[in-house]
RNA sequence: GCGCCUGUAGCUCAGGUGGAUAGAGCAUCGGCCUUCUAAGCCGGUGGCCGCUGGUUCGAGUCCAGCCAGGCGCGCCA
């Protein structure tokens, strides 16, 4: 939605060697320039005039009709005031007709995208960093179906490898071990193997019993990957998690499909068994231009394969879904390691996915680690925030049942946590601090909930169904009123942006800023008490439509709206 | 050593495709609850945008070099 098109056709009138293209629009730094402002350095440049000389001439010779109330330039900028009204009412007809469908391009109609994310190993409960992925790749899985796209979202479950097998070991000494036991179990695994070159021996040979199909190391497997699994995905689910598709590493160890990629791979001679009997690839023939990184192993030397050459079989299969977009997100250690398999299956002729890495989430005393047991489990970490959440929540609404605080709380707690990870950008470490991530104040979550439980509870108190289109009249009194529906215009390019750079942190980044615009309408503009009654209903619908973009946005990030807090 | 990522206010972060006086939150200082929820609002203090050069009418943004941190670099996944 472009409120301003209107505006478009005089300029062009005005300018003939101009189209519709080259005409953009800002909002000027303070609103007693103007309302909108028109750039003038592309029109500058195809009518090979200075900017500063253009605006003037616009500002001078464009007619554009009485929605314009006054065109003045501003250095290279053309200002316009306009007929407030006029555009609000557009706006606020836009929004409330599209609905929950507000925002959306709808680039993706009869598209498929796939994604792949989280896929962590089965060895214990996911931790924050892990989480982080989780929280990213549900993101963008929302976004792409916010765009109409049919979106499948699969979780590769690496439930083969001499690290599972560690654990099978000692589950198999512990008996009847529980989720909850696993992360102390595979801390206790690696140290042991580390130290105990017997019982890593022992290790290596369960897993190739597994790779050659030995029906009781499978059992063994299953029922060990099973109980992280379902445990993993319990607690994935607490954050609003959720996956389409398993896909199980083990089936991809004898892949037919590998023959023709290690064909290929022969035909360039990049592949070779090395002096230690293992199958190699020198990506330098494939056009690897380091050294380091150059060999990437497939298998070992008693026959099994390695991760990678399963993987190699999975990107095919994902790849032959034939979806229109494929993505995968993975931890930025991944980044040599995926641009070597990408290497592999392009010089066999395939297309790989389309990568969206993430950094870690740091302690203070450095990187979270599974494999020591260095780590903040995102369960804890819920845990904590729902407390804190419903400490808050016990003052402020103690005149609700303990079930309907528990459940608010536990949406605060949810939003505080994802809308930390999801602002920031994804290729930037974060540091992690439980007391900085579970603030409820400022850029937050809960900052945003509380505007939306605002509008909710000014609805609730109106009692009457609202129009559903602003009539005749719509009157704009303050600026407040008018920045907050020019910025929920804003919303549909915020999330084709979003979506061309695979992020949602714009979103996150907007959602505040739309939270904030409402919060200085609410104390400058009263709604229920404005006095005139098409004063009431035109600042009603802003609520209304206000809370439809938060609404749209949060679906996004994976924030529930609550009807109060 | 080589490659990729990051460096913006005391702290945590925004700042597509170069464009108006570099923006928020936290912290700090000062105001605002007989009026729709103070998890809030308004205002003040606080910036060689890592450093040095270059391209440009114009650089936080593009290029080169350097400095600092993160990640990675042959039988882990």
């Amino acid at each position: 939605m472009n409120p301003f098109k209107p505006l478009i056709e005089p300029m062009l009138t005005a300018f003939p060697g101009l189209e519709a293209g080259d005409i953009s629009f800002t909002t000027p730094p303070k609103l007693d320039l103007g309302d909108v402002a028109i750039p003038m350095f592309i029109p500058g440049r195809k009518l090979s005039k200075a900017p500063q000389v253009l605006a003037a001439e616009a500002a001078q010779q464009t007619i554009f009709g009485k929605q314009v109330r006054s065109a003045a330039a501003a250095g290279p900028y053309l200002n316009l005031k306009l007929d407030r009204a006029f555009f609000a009412k557009t706006i606020v007809e836009a929004i409330l007709q599209e609905g929950d469908a507000f925002g959306s391009n709808h680039t993706g109609l009869g598209k498929r995208a796939l994604i792949e994310h989280t896929s962590i190993n089965p060895n214990a409960s996911p931790h924050v960093g892990r989480a982080r992925c989780a929280m990213i790749g549900d993101s963008i899985s929302r976004l792409f179906r916010f765009e109409d796209y049919h979106v499948e979202v699969h979780y590769y479950v690496n439930d083969m490898g001499r690290q599972i097998g560690l654990l099978v070991l000692i589950a198999d000494e512990l008996e009847g071990m529980t989720f909850d036991q696993v992360l102390d179990a595979y801390v206790r695994a690696n140290a042991r193997a580390e130290q105990d070159p017997e019982f890593a021996a022992q290790g290596y040979e369960l897993l190739a019993k597994m790779e050659e199909g030995d029906p009781d190391a499978q059992k063994k497997f299953g029922a060990v990957v099973d109980l992280c699994l379902q445990g993993q995905l319990a607690v994935l689910a607490r954050i609003g998690a959720h996956y389409d598709v398993f896909d199980h590493e083990s089936k991809y160890v004898k892949d037919p499909r590998l023959d023709h990629v290690l064909e290929a791979l022969r035909e360039k001679e990049a592949v070779f068994v090395d002096e230690e009997q293992r199958l190699v690839v020198d990506l330098a023939k494939l056009g690897h231009a380091q050294e380091e990184g150059r060999y990437f192993v497939l298998m070992r030397a008693n026959g099994s394969s390695m991760y990678g050459y399963r993987d190699l079989a999975y990107t095919m299969d994902k790849e032959a879904i034939h979806a229109d977009i494929n993505l995968i997100a993975l931890g930025e250690d991944h980044k040599l390691y995926f641009q070597q398999l990408a290497m592999i299956l392009e010089a066999a002729g395939h297309k790989v996915p389309e990568p969206i890495y993430y950094s870690y989430i740091l302690l203070k005393d450095g990187k979270m680690s599974t494999r020591q047991g260095n780590v903040v489990l995102l369960t804890d970490f819920l845990d904590e925030a729902i407390r804190r959440a419903a400490e808050r929540v016990a003052e402020q609404c103690n005149d609700l049942t303990p079930e309907e605080q528990r459940v608010i709380a536990e949406r605060v707690a949810i939003a505080a946590v994802r809308f930390a990870v999801l602002r920031v950008g994804s290729n930037k470490n974060v540091s992690f601090d439980m007391d900085a991530a579970l603030s409820f104040e400022g850029d937050t979550g809960p900052y945003i909930q509380y505007s939306c439980a605002r509008i909710n509870s000014i609805l609730r108190k109106y009692g009457q169904p609202l129009p559903m289109a602003p009539r005749q009249n719509f009157p704009i009194e303050t600026d407040a009123e008018w920045a907050l529906l020019t910025k929920l215009a804003a919303f549909p390019d915020v999330v084709s942006g979003a979506l061309r750079q695979r992020t949602c942190a714009p979103i996150a980044v907007y959602v505040l800023e739309v939270s904030r615009s409402f919060t200085s309408f609410y104390h400058d503009c009263p709604v229920l008490t404005a006095g005139r009654p098409e004063l009431v209903e035109s600042r009603l619908l802003t609520c209304q439509a206000a809370l439809q973009t938060l609404k749209n946005a949060l679906y996004l990030l994976g924030i529930e709206v609550p009807e109060r807090m």
